[in-house]
DNA sequence: AACAAATCTTAAAAAAACCTTAAAGGTTTT
DNA sequence: AAAACCTTTAAGGTTTTTTTAAGATTTGTT
């Protein structure tokens, strides 16, 4: 099960993704608006944990934007405000579910699981790119045409889908540390490099023609030969 | 990365502009409302720091009528005030993002780096002049006529953004080396010699007739033959 | 035309960025 | 307790980018 959270507030959105991590969910965490929408925009969530008040772009503009795209994904709003207009709003722009902070650990997981279960039959657990198939719940890289898969661990996983829910744009070193590593870690460039070597490795083991380029001082992005 | 600061208080501005050379940022500081609209309007720039006091125009009328002439630099409002009627309205006008002073160093990097990598992804990806096309985020210089690309460096890549950004007009050496190498690196008029004859060498290549010419002691200036 | 100054070009040296691998230290599973 | 697996780290190698420097060429001036 794999939840976006978009959340300013890092202390929480750690903290979520802390409580979520221990339940076994998969969780990505993104701090602002924009890039909210645009990850949310991926389709492969199981449900969206969205608050309110963002930089760049609020949590209703998102949801309604969603919808308008017909992805429906559950979303999850969150807010420190408990007013009844703000509430109201935000079921109108098309969220599921509505929960005020503060608010504990179990009250989360209940009104997720409600959520989740409600849409129980779309759940997308692939994403694909080229010739590529990422299982995500398995964690599972493989190649339709060749027939090949192999196994990626959790970091390796991580960094792929990140490229896949962006493919063709150039992704930093800094962007992928803070997300896979998390926004505090002293993870260094070596580390990216390591991952990056190890994700060439098992793409062409899976004789993928997807690749992953370098851009010098900029940063890798995935692409497909031919 | 180049910032603008448009910011009337020199000791503001100035702590600003220390911030941000700290991190490797190129930043070019004006103190006030009109010059802020000229620099931004040249369209080199990745982000713009707007203060919204400002002598002769202020933050508000700088950023509708750079979105009024198609500029979509990202812009991060600044201001003393943090009623939320300024920032609405500076939403509105068309601003990314809003800061209240007093901010944080951290604050404001992290701020502008959620404005700027946006940037890379959707806006302001292709430059445009005669029959070239830089293809920013891909490093790539290429010939809409002929068809033929070539792979710029970094360095390459920063000097030619600056002609296509203005066009037919004289840049000095001095002002490519502040904003390719740093203002305080000690590149000599040598160093922008080399680049220019290796962009000519790939603008040669691609077959352009877009040409670099020099100006003897002004600089250089980026134009089309016949 | 002769000179000086500025610019051009190029090759090679130096530096920076990147890649790969192996090994060590954790963790989890068997 | 052992085995299997995951992650980090560091070192050495490769490639790309950047700097440097020297000689050639152009330009403007006398």
């Amino acid at each position: 099960m794999n939840i976006l959270i978009v959340e300013d507030e890092k202390r929480l959105a750690d903290a979520l993704h802390q409580i979520l991590l221990e339940q076994k969910y998969m969780a990505d965490v993104v701090h602002d608006g924009k890039d909210g929408l645009l990850y949310a925009e991926s389709g492969i969530y199981d449900c969206i944990i969205l608050d309110i008040m963002l930089p760049s772009m609020n949590g209703f503009e998102i949801v309604s934007q969603l919808r308008q795209k017909n992805i429906t994904t559950p979303v999850l709003m969150l807010t420190a405000k408990g007013s009844i207009s703000d509430k109201v709003r935000g079921l109108d722009s098309g969220a599921d579910d509505y929960m005020t902070k503060p608010f504990s650990p179990d009250e989360l997981l209940a009104r997720l699981r409600v959520v989740t279960r409600r849409k129980g039959e779309v759940i997308l657990d692939e994403m694909k790119f080229a010739d590529i198939v990422l299982h995500i719940s398995m964690s599972e890289l493989s190649n339709e045409q060749s027939a090949k898969s192999i196994h990626l661990n959790f970091k390796e996983c991580e960094m792929l889908k990140m490229f896949m829910a962006r493919p063709e744009v150039i992704i930093s070193k800094e962007e992928l540390i803070t997300r896979v590593w998390g926004y505090d870690s002293d993870a260094g460039d070596n580390n990216v490099e390591a991952y990056i070597s190890f994700l060439r490795k098992k793409l062409f083991f899976v004789e993928s023609k997807a690749e992953i380029l370098s851009a010098k001082k900029l940063g890798y992005k995935l692409t497909a030969k031919n």
